[in-house]
DNA sequence: GGGGAATTGAACCAAATTTTTAATTTGTTA
DNA sequence: TAACAAATTAAAAATTTGGTTCAATTCCCC
């Protein structure tokens, strides 16, 4: 726990700990995360989150049952977070192909700056989503991601710069598909290729500006 | 082993067998790929593995030393046999648009007929490549796809139908990007909005004129 | 100051990997 | 053809690792 660590403690003599199941959680669901995008769900040790921890093993289990309770409960916390991230996007005044831009790059660098989740949901997709399956706060929750694009195809269907006949979800799913892989293969293709510039910042510069006219060129008239 | 399985054994005696070394080998490498591939390298078990080999869970160690080893030659099988599953492909006689056509269509195919090997890719980046990293053999392997597309591209820059200024590696990526992403993600994608459907034969087909369309319209002049 | 919640550290136990043993079969070669 | 090395089996033991729980203590609030 964080608790003795702002006042010089007694030297050696135990100080007393405040309760604080709050703080606790928190930070056990934050180490778990990590861990777990680490390692993987069974690669990762529940003594390797506990240490990592400021409080003790046995509070895992308090407050999490086991395990596979405490991998949910940071999967969950994890999307959550992430998806807050997203509502930092700011579209209005834009024209639909500008938004469309920003968009693009917005999910792009979110991506980029969250590979911490994006193994999360590697890892949960070598599961099948088993746990994904079992939590009702996921699903439903990115729907308004759909919405959003929705809008800026509309507008831009009726100003006839964008085609008539894309579908917002097809379209999600490939500005996904690139922002994704970028993050999750980065690994094995730079080792497959001897692509390591790729990944560094020069080559995400570029490699943004292609997804980016890739997507648009996908969409214009 | 596959050896008293063809003539009905004597009951009970124990019918003779043959020394077959490449056989055993081979056969433990396929059951070690598809129990990774299942369950990730620590989630599968060395006992499950020797449970659906045709041989003891001694010759696991005895041929591979250990779990690592084992796991080091199932990736380097599965990238041996998905490497050779692509020289099928023959594009000589095409016009340069209708060959990236064809190249396309069939990496997407390619993919999905081996979510298997996609999976112990996801694993292998999930770890970090340490496996990957170790293999001598798997380097360099991928040099003649990029070749390819090189080719591609140089006679329809000539022709004057693809743009001058699209490289082959990054082209490549973005084609692996939106085929492997289509395997790798199908269900948190498929949960996350609902959409079983774009996963099912029908709309795979649409999910792959979807991708050749943004692939040429991403090199086209 | 008493009771319930929070917390701890160590002990426990199950599961999984690895090693060992010991016997048998087969192929090869002196 | 005898002999030896390699391949194979089966089972069990050894070992390591890792998830889970116990018993006791501290804290907070009424």
């Amino acid at each position: 726990m964080a608790r003795d660590t702002q006042e010089a403690a007694p030297k050696g003599r135990r100080t007393g700990w405040k309760q604080n199941p709050e703080a606790v959680r928190e930070n056990i669901l934050r180490v778990a995360r990590e861990v777990f995008s680490e390692a993987g769900f069974s690669g990762a040790r529940v003594d390797e989150i506990a240490a990592r921890t400021e409080t003790s093993k046995r509070m895992l289990y308090y407050y999490f049952g086991d395990k596979e309770g405490l991998y949910r409960h940071a999967l969950e916390a994890s999307y959550r977070e992430v998806r807050e991230g997203e509502h930092e996007l700011d579209l209005v005044g834009l024209s639909p192909d500008d938004a469309l831009r920003k968009l693009v790059e917005f999910t792009f660098d979110h991506h980029r700056r969250n590979p911490e989740f994006i193994r999360l949901v590697m890892i949960e997709n070598i599961h099948n989503g088993a746990s994904l399956a079992q939590s009702k706060v996921i699903k439903g929750m990115n729907k308004t991601a759909i919405a959003g694009l929705e809008d800026i195809l509309a507008r831009g269907r009726e100003s006839g710069v964008f085609r008539s006949d894309i579908k917002a979800l097809a379209l999600h799913w490939q500005i996904s598909a690139l922002c994704f892989y970028n993050v999750s293969n980065r690994i094995t293709f730079s080792a497959l290729f001897s692509a390591a510039e790729m990944f560094e910042e020069e080559g995400q510069i570029e490699r943004r500006d292609w997804v980016v006219d890739a997507v648009l060129r996908k969409v214009l008239a």
